[in-house]
RNA sequence: GUGGGAUUAGCUCAGUUGGUUAGAGCAUUGGUUUGUGGUGCCGAGGGUCACGGGUUCGAGCCCCGCAUCCCACCCCA
């Protein structure tokens, strides 16, 4: 027997059903917002991720489904969709074009890790991207949107909010930052050691309790920014607190990817393990330029869609369509007809066997019909049908026409 | 990539110190004395005990390997 492959799902039946419930729901309010639809390839060219998402990214550095296709060309499967977009956008001229340009997008990424609860080889993401908007108003309506839609969906979060501050503020709180790393090493992991080479703002983040106590004394980005991207920071959070959303600032917050600058988000849910982001995103302002488009502001977020699914609260099953059933095998091919024509404009079950009538009703509520039909001798004889509606449990025998 | 746990029916799980024919609930399916259900009653089907080796007179149970899932690290959505 083949199996699939590790990490790579089949998404069927009720998992199906939350699926594109979630797909319609992540739709229906990034229309809202004023965004449409792009999709992209699912193959691109590996220097694409290598320059947007960064070479010193686990992601990019180990976690790439990479390869030499038939024509020669180092290309990979994508791992986020960001980057993406981004080539689109600028390969469409739309960075000449000017103007705002806001994209949503959903579909499969695929990154090379081991597999546990909530993290797949082949995962699914909804994201959003805009374009042309420096405006910090755009910042807090992508976290409005992620609000909206996790309420539309049932789900709690906590929101952590940061700023990575820009090129004239971050570098220097870099700088810092290592070198007060650099004064701690002999007491520190060996995970924060190659982190200060490869990401130092994360060893802020690290989970030792020995190398916690040492960067106590810290210095934090947040008290660093220069006067731009500490303003913005504080209309964002006064933005949503007029929104009533609430947040936590979290000055370890760290995007894994390379491009993002100013504001940082995440959403996190207590309720599905370690892998707890269900949501994140931030500012990329020089993403565009990076990747050889006319430098564009730009924001975006994504969600991890079967992290969300666990926690997305269906609407209760309704009632709805046909059951049609015969009582005796002369009726079959009339059924067969009928529901044929009723298939029109319902959804109609048919059984083909006969059956009495105690158990068509049971089938009819197995398939969770709102009206179960039959026909029997008595029927065929008038050239009618008995319908009962299975939710008001009223009953009522109709002419053929009329059903 | 590192460490730990699990794997028995479609699903959720029992299975005694290694001992005849591996069980339950749910689900499926048939019937329930002549046309009223979702919630009664009776029956049936369904298992190479993940896979491959080993120990033993004998393995679902013990040992080794392997695969997958789960948990933590790591990373991130």
């Amino acid at each position: 027997m083949i199996n699939s492959l590790r990490g790579m799902n089949d998404i069927l039946s009720d998992d199906y059903e939350r699926f594109t419930y979630f797909i319609s729901a992540a739709t229906k309010i990034a229309q809202r917002y004023g965004f449409h639809f792009i999709e992209t390839p699912l193959l691109e060219e590996t220097a694409l991720f290598k320059r947007s998402v960064g070479e010193s990214s686990d992601i990019v550095g180990k976690e790439m489904y990479q390869f030499i296709d038939k024509g020669e060309n180092d290309v990979c499967l994508r791992p986020e969709g960001t980057a993406g977009v981004v080539r689109a956008f600028i390969q469409k001229k739309l960075d000449r074009a000017g103007g705002i340009h806001r994209f949503f997008y959903h579909g499969a990424m695929f990154r090379y890790e081991r597999p546990q609860k909530g993290r797949l080889r082949q995962f699914h993401q909804f994201g959003v991207e805009s374009f042309g908007v420096d405006s910090v108003y755009e910042d807090a309506s992508m976290i409005m949107m992620v609000s909206d839609i996790l309420k539309e969906l049932g789900i709690g979060y906590r929101l952590q909010l940061n700023s990575l501050g820009c090129n004239d503020c971050m570098p220097n709180y870099r700088e810092e930052l290592v070198a007060f790393v650099r004064k701690c090493e002999g007491g520190i992991c060996e995970d924060c050691v190659r982190r200060v080479d490869t990401n130092p703002i994360r060893v802020l983040d690290c989970k030792n309790g020995s190398c916690q106590e040492l960067y106590i004394g810290a210095p934090k980005l947040i008290n660093h920014l220069c006067s731009d991207c500490g303003n913005d920071f504080n209309t964002l959070k006064k933005i949503l607190e007029d929104n009533n959303i609430e947040y936590e600032v979290n000055t370890n917050l760290v995007r894994g990817l390379d491009y993002y600058s100013k504001t940082a988000f995440e959403f996190v849910s207590d309720n599905i393990g370690s892998q707890n982001a269900i949501a994140g995103g931030g500012r990329y302002d020089r993403l565009v330029e990076f990747l050889d488009g006319r430098a564009t502001p730009a924001v975006g977020f994504a969600m991890g869609i079967e992290r969300l699914m666990e926690l997305i609260v269906m609407p209760e099953v309704k009632k709805d369509g046909y059951y049609i059933g015969a009582l005796d095998d002369e009726a079959i091919d009339m059924i067969v007809k009928i529901a044929h024509n009723k298939r029109k404009t319902d959804v109609v079950a048919i059984d083909y066997k006969t059956k009495n009538l105690k158990n068509h009703l049971k089938a009819a509520d197995k398939v969770n019909a709102k009206y179960c039909a039959v026909i029997g001798s008595n029927e065929i004889a008038s050239g009618t049908i008995w319908v009962k509606n299975l939710k008001d449990k009223t009953e009522k025998t109709v002419t053929l026409e009329e059903f």
